[in-house]
DNA sequence: GGCATTTGACCAAG
DNA sequence: CTTGGTCAAATGCC
């Protein structure tokens, strides 16, 4: 693992800092502007998240398990932002389930071979149209597909992809593309591992990687190249954006086996038609996705005795596929960036969908 | 030729 | 034993 874990945790908390700074402006802003009460709702558990997950990075962890803790968090975290795990019910971190969970992680990124023990999280992606831009895949890394298992209890078979520069650069981050079966339309990408590689974000040369069912790699392989700098301007981007899409759209319209076909896409102005699955990632009676900021993290508990095992949903309308980073690999420390790619998003936890019992 | 995907076989976990 | 994850040969594309 060649996370630096004192890169992550500034990086970390200085977005933190940043955002409940947002969040405390939101919220005066809102109360200037007699809005709604639950919108405060919202804006206090914004803040409380930030401060919670504040409290999960300064805290030291007992005896001499500190170093480790903090490492194996910083890895989490360079995964999936905040680990929910370490929280325990009374919101006290548990060193137990850091090391149970993250230690693995580290002994994983040596032992590649061995599925077990690897940390992983889902992000859930839907894709709007059947045009070859499945979000999924546009995640700003290039992965090579090793492999694909029809699974029993699922209706679409599951892709696996590994990092390109596996061999190259030891990279042993790995994704699974799996189609939902209930909606079809939902992409649920599973990564373990992070990336090693120095060919991430900020050096993406294939931000438009293949489609999980039918490669269209190469057909947008050329347009890309242009779209992948974290230091644009987010207006730069979205024009690129929308420029992409539209080549995107105009190329990539047979991208899909015939089973895997959907009905035709319609392309929505406001969302450059493609949204990121927010169901899953708020609590449906407490938040609206068109209320939050942009990009909720989801955590459950560990679902594994073990606790290696976590798993975090992803949201973030501003990731559109092929040009943004998907929050995973945006937090990803192994893409050594100077500049966090995170620093242009809105961004923020709802500590109610990092645990139930964690809130208030 | 180089690099990618496909796909059946193999292997480990449960 | 079943299933999921990975390997590696075959194949395809540029």
């Amino acid at each position: 693992m060649e996370c630096g874990w004192s890169w992550e945790q500034k990086t970390l908390m200085s977005e933190l800092i940043e955002g409940m700074k947002s969040a405390k402006k939101l919220r005066v802003h809102l109360g200037s502007t007699s809005s709604v009460e639950t919108s405060d709702v919202l804006v206090q558990r914004i803040l409380s998240s930030y401060e919670k997950a504040l409290l999960i990075l300064k805290w030291p962890g007992p005896g001499s398990t500190t170093v480790q803790a903090q490492a194996t968090i910083g890895a989490a975290a360079a995964n999936c932002g905040v680990p929910e795990s370490p929280i325990s019910n009374n919101g006290s971190p548990t060193s137990d389930d850091f090391d149970g969970v993250f230690k693995d992680n580290l002994d994983n990124q040596e032992n590649s071979k061995k599925r077990k023990t690897q940390p992983r999280w889902t992000d859930k992606v839907r894709v709007s149209f059947e045009s070859g831009l499945e979000g999924p895949q546009e995640d700003g890394f290039s992965w090579r597909k090793y492999g694909q298992k029809d699974i029993l209890a699922a209706k679409y078979p599951r892709s696996y992809y590994r990092c390109t520069y596996r061999n190259t650069q030891n990279c042993w981050a790995t994704k699974q593309v799996q189609r939902s079966d209930e909606d079809p339309t939902i992409f649920e990408i599973t990564y373990r591992g992070t990336h090693t590689c120095s060919h991430g974000q900020s050096a993406q040369s294939v931000p438009l990687p293949p489609s999980p069912e039918k490669q269209e790699k190469r057909l947008n392989h050329h347009n890309s190249n242009n779209n992948n700098n974290y230091q644009q301007q987010q207006q730069q981007q979205s024009q690129d954006i929308l420029s992409n899409l539209r080549k995107g759209l105009s190329v990539n319209t047979n991208g899909l086996d015939n089973r895997e076909m959907e009905p035709p896409f319609t392309f929505p102005s406001t969302s450059f038609g493609y949204t990121r699955t927010g169901d899953h990632c708020f609590t449906p009676s407490m938040l609206d996705e068109n209320t939050f900021l942009g990009f909720s993290s989801t955590y459950t508990s560990p679902s594994t005795p073990e606790s290696d095992y976590f798993l975090c949903q992803m949201n973030s309308f501003g990731d559109v596929q092929g040009f943004g980073a998907s929050v995973p690999e945006l937090l990803s420390g192994n893409n050594s960036s100077a500049n966090s790619p995170i620093l242009n998003m809105d961004f923020s936890l709802d500590p109610a969908e990092i645990d139930p019992n964690f809130l208030i």
